[in-house]
RNA sequence: GCCGCGGUAGUAUAGCCCGGCCAAGUAUGCGGGCCUUUCGAGCCCGUGACCCGGGUUCAAAUCCCGGCCGCGGCACCA
């Protein structure tokens, strides 16, 4: 039994595939159950964001997970609640009403807040009066028992449950309810002792917080999971970080495009690129789950997206940095491009003495050269000679076979290249054929790249550039 | 500073628990070749690593100790 939990505050992004994907895996190797699980108790700091549980479940679909359980916390406070007097009446803890800073003193001291040691009685009423509202922000808070020379001091005594005036900071699914809100080690640990979770997967910023979360279990006499925390994913060249995309965005709306922008590397950021869950899957797999941080590039990424890609891909003709240049031919030509190398098909085009044919600008100096599908030509005063069609003059003189369109029937397209945080743009025509295509189908653009079709109307295209 | 985790080629990972078959495997990257109606894919060749120092042992990437380095945590965040 393993469970992904995060919190609904942002979309997901690699990083936070990595516990989702080996959670799941793990299960499924097992033949365990997996559970989703949203950790949303924290209407203060960090405020969750009623759309992003849904878009947190389609990341996950994309992703090919499937949950057999699905919680939200902030939905189950009664449990919580109950399972907190349970835990004061086994003595397991106390309500702190101290001054916030004094109580720290004396935890650092060794000794805690004095109301540590007040009847059980007094504690049941104090938590019930946390619960009802009598307490503000600040004032009270329920602390865990734990040993008071724990030598890292954020183990000692814990805050289990803490006043958040939800009147200012309303909770998006149960708004101003709840003033008692547990804190994450008290509602993780209770959650996954309900649910059965025998093994947690993640990452090893969780590692105190396993020690802190059992001395909780060992008070209400339950057993530990097994833990197993992984290092860190630095995504080269990729914002991960939660604050940073929010503070981009709300800086330069403008400038992106929200949760899927490209640049970030979001689980829909980068499936807008054209890398596929397959993908990403095969990586976070192969990475594993040792302790160390781990660096990944785009280039890792993409060699194993091109892999999965290249076989199912159409390839399709762009040129980009356009050179006009006639046709000369004694009659009319017909062109047929392979859609894909490893299937017979073709698209054809009639090409005709006199058209204008528009190559990669950087081709001409090759002087002869052979257009995919159409045949061979000597370029000469701006003009493409027609030499004949035979192939195997082309591989014995190595000429270069190189990807044209007809400047007048073709499609212009803008291709988007994520470089960095910025977004530059190729703007070209691609054959004809591109029509057939729609929304989101992933192209070859012969001898340029991989491509993701972003937007597409009669008169233009618009792609992502994924990777070569 | 204190507590914890970890260090295998450019990058990632296998091997480490249970020492020998590891002069270290795989993937990707990089260099070269073959093939191919793409500068993509495929095939072949090459490149390149056990953090350092001690110890145990017939034998250490693997066990022990010390150092160094990297990372995480030290919240009324998750």
């Amino acid at each position: 039994m393993t469970r992904f939990a995060p919190n609904p505050d942002f979309v997901i992004h690699l990083g936070n595939a990595r516990p989702a994907i080996l959670s799941h895996e793990y299960a499924r190797k097992y033949k365990g159950k997996f559970i989703l699980r949203f950790e949303d108790t924290d209407p203060r700091t960090k405020t969750p964001i009623k759309e992003v549980y849904n878009l947190i479940k389609e990341d996950l679909k994309w992703l090919g997970l499937r949950w057999d359980e699905e919680y939200i916390q902030s939905l189950r406070m009664n449990i919580f609640y109950e399972t907190a007097f349970e835990l004061i009446r086994r003595n397991g803890a106390y309500v702190d009403t101290c001054d916030i800073e004094e109580s720290k003193r004396l935890i650092k001291e060794g000794k805690g807040c004095p109301t540590r040691s007040n009847p059980v009685e007094w504690q049941v009423e104090q938590f019930e009066k946390m619960i009802e509202g009598y307490y503000s922000e600040g004032e009270a808070v329920l602390r865990v028992k734990t040993d008071l020379n724990h030598p890292d001091i954020s183990v000692r005594d814990w805050v289990a449950f803490r006043i958040i005036d939800t009147s200012k900071y309303p909770h998006p699914l149960v708004g101003d309810k709840y003033v008692a809100w547990p804190t994450y080690n008290f509602a993780v640990s209770v959650d996954d002792h309900l649910m059965g979770v025998t093994h947690i997967l993640r990452g090893k910023e969780h590692m105190q917080n396993a020690t802190k979360q059992m001395f909780l279990f060992k008070h209400m006499g339950w057993k530990y999971p097994t833990a197993i925390h992984f290092g860190r994913i630095h995504f080269e060249g990729f914002i991960m970080s939660k604050s940073k995309i929010r503070e981009l965005i709300s800086k330069e709306p403008d400038k992106y495009w929200g949760y899927d922008d490209p640049r970030f590397g979001t689980i829909r950021g980068l499936r807008r690129r054209g890398i596929l869950a397959e993908a990403i899957k095969q990586l976070i797999l192969e990475v594993g789950i040792k302790g160390t941080d781990t660096r990944i590039t785009y280039t890792n990424l993409a060699a194993i997206n091109r892999k999965i890609l290249d076989e199912k891909a159409h390839r399709i003709m762009f040129v980009s940095d356009p050179a006009r240049l006639t046709l000369e031919a004694p009659n009319k030509l017909e062109a047929k491009v392979p859609v894909h190398p490893s299937i017979e098909d073709y698209r054809r085009y009639i090409v005709s003495p006199g058209d204008t044919i528009c190559l990669n600008k950087p081709d001409i100096k090759h002087g002869t050269v052979r257009l995919l599908g159409l045949g061979n030509f000597v370029i000469k005063e701006g003009k493409l000679h027609y030499l004949g069609s035979s192939l195997t003059e082309v591989k014995e003189k190595k000429i270069p076979i190189i990807q044209w369109v007809p400047c007048n029937n073709s499609i212009p397209v803008t291709v988007y290249k994520p470089e960095g945080l910025e977004l530059e743009s190729d703007r070209g025509y691609a054959e004809l054929g591109i029509t057939n295509y729609r929304v989101d189908d992933k192209l070859q653009f012969i001898r340029y790249g991989f491509v993701r079709i972003d937007s597409k109307d009669n008169d233009e295209v618009k792609v992502i550039f994924a990777h070569e």
